[in-house]
This record gives structure tokens, sequence and C-alpha cells, in this order.
DNA sequence: TTCTAAGGTCAATATAGTTGACTTGAAGAT
DNA sequence: ATCTTCAAGTCAACTATATTGACCTTAGAA
């Protein structure tokens, strides 16, 4: 049986007074990242997954036959760390992972059906929320925003 | 003595392939979430703090006199999960706590002027990452991206 | 005085990560 | 054929951030 779906922690976007002029855009970062992420979470809870699952499944659909060493340097996680999300996806075969054809050392991963149907699920739940967001502004603000987005990702 | 500042996970922005047209969206609100904290987490951590420490600080910064309980509100956490950094943040001198003047049942919580400064320092490294994006894409741009994030906000 | 609301604390648990120290299995080199 | 290397896998101990549930304290209100 499911747990409890968790607090869904500061959903009703307090309205703080603002000190500075971009407070309101540090705030919309923070609310926009979980109002995103919400209903596809609350989609994997259903399955008893969460966001490092959908993580992997996300990067597997995208780069097929990617080796472990590969997916822990895109995740930037240890492997350690990706061990229990990955054995748990692979024990409910939502992703198959073998040796490379030329029996090379590294083993690859590959969606299977049901992984790619859960990933492209939790995923359209991501996609509408962005999507209804873009049909609000239009195409120049949707490219506004991913202009934006691209230089706040790339400022480090 | 600090710990090793930890791993910085999937900086280096994965060139995935694109399985759908809002795929870069995602990456980009991903990578955005991270981009935009990713300084200022690195200089709470040389202070031995980190992200909930920092929500704290801005909400009682914008909020004074805020009770504990209006905090565990806005933040969407429990009591006993503020109950560690908030007592951190008292017990550096950050915060004040005091029953309110009426000898009220709660207490009121307030930055003290190290709190304050630290505050608006670990703000002022988000909203130097915010504020070059918007440079970028000029009042129009900003304009687009503040109702972008604002309607995926509240699409819940 | 007893009830209630706010705050505070303790214990147990979950999740998501870390480092370190190994083992296993397949290739490649000598 | 063994030895070495490297990717993968495993085990243990730890940290941080959260959760529930149970309980206690404090202080104002009935």
């Amino acid at each position: 049986m499911q747990k409890t779906v968790p607090h869904a922690a500061g959903l009703h976007r307090a309205s703080l007074k603002k000190l500075h002029d971009l407070d309101a855009a540090l705030e919309l970062m923070y609310y926009g990242w979980r109002g995103m992420t919400l209903s596809a979470d609350q989609y994997l809870a259903t399955l008893g997954l969460s966001r490092p699952h959908h993580r992997i499944l996300y990067v597997v659909a995208r780069q097929p036959d990617v080796s472990i060493g590969s997916l822990i340097e895109i995740l930037g996680i240890s492997k350690q760390a990706l061990n229990r999300p990955l054995s748990l996806l692979l024990e409910r075969k939502m992703l198959t992972s073998r040796r490379s054809p030329e029996q090379h050392r590294s083993k690859l991963l590959r969606l299977t059906e049901a992984g790619k149907r859960t990933e492209q699920r939790a995923s359209d739940y991501e996609r509408k929320v962005v999507s209804e967001a873009f049909d609000r502004v239009g195409p120049r603000g949707a490219a506004a925003w991913m202009a934006v987005m691209g230089a706040i990702a790339d400022s480090n």
C-alpha cells in the first residue's frame, strides 16, 4: 500500500513583503519548480517511485544503451546513490540491462515498454504544466522564458 | 572545519536527445533551479548553513515578528523538521525569539544584524544570477519569464 | 481549576545522498 | 596462462532533511 501523499510543501505561495525588486523572481523560481514537478511526483508516488527514479527513466529514454558509468556522470550522483533506484527499476522491469553485443565490460540500459510508459506519463505531467503556461504568453514569451532560464542555468 | 563542498549534481547540462518539443523546457527548469541556488548554497555552506536555514532567514526577513506556527505554515514543513535549523539559527544568534509584548502564547521571531547580513548575502547571490539573466533579455523578456513562472506556480 | 493552543522534545522511520572498502567479471597485456 | 585494469556491484557507516506519533510544558481562557 502507498504511504499518504507527502505534504506538498509551501503550496499556497505565501505573500511575503518584498524587500527587493527581484524577490518576486526568487519566489517564483521556488514555486515554479514545485509547481512543475508536483503532479508528476504525485503520479510517481502511486507507483512507489519518486524523483530519482524519474530522472533515471528520463535520461535512459533520451539516451538508450547508456552505460551505468555515463548515467552516473549525467545524473551527477555516486554509483552507490544510483544503485537503489536503479535496482528497483530493473526489478520492476522498467529497465533492461545487458552487456554490450561485443561482450564489452559495460552494461547498457534501455527502457522496457512499461518503463517507456511510465517515463512518458510522468514527463507528460510536467510538459502539460509548462505547455499551459506557454500558451498564456505566446511563442515570444515562451522564447523569452527559455532564454532567461538558459542564462540562469549557465551562470556558473 | 567545513566538509568538502558537495558534488554539485549534473552541473554540466548534459545534452540529451529531445523526445518532445518541451523537453528542453523541463531540463531548463531543472538546471535553472540549480543555477540560481548554487552560489548561494556554496556561500551558506561556508557558514555551516544550508537551504532550510536560508528559507527561514528569508521568510523572517520579510515577515518580522512571525510566530513559529506561521513559519511552519509558510514553509510547509512540520514543527519537528523546523526545530533543528531554527535552533541552530537561534544558537548562532542570527534570530531572536521573544514572547509577544502582551505576554502572548506565541513566540515572535526576528533577525539579528548577523541574521540580516547572512540573509542578504545569500539572497544577493540568487538575485545576482537572476538579474544578469534579466539583463540579457530586457524588461519585456523578464516580464514574460515572470508570467510563465507565475502560471506554472499556480497550476495546481 | 480545568481546558485549550502554542511551543518544545523524543523516538522511530523514510529518503536521498555521501565516502570508504571491498568483490566480481570481463578485457587486454605480458 | 596469469596478471592487471576497469566497469560494475555490494556492504557498511554516516549525514541531512524530512516525516508521524507521542508526550510534556507553558500560559491564557472558560
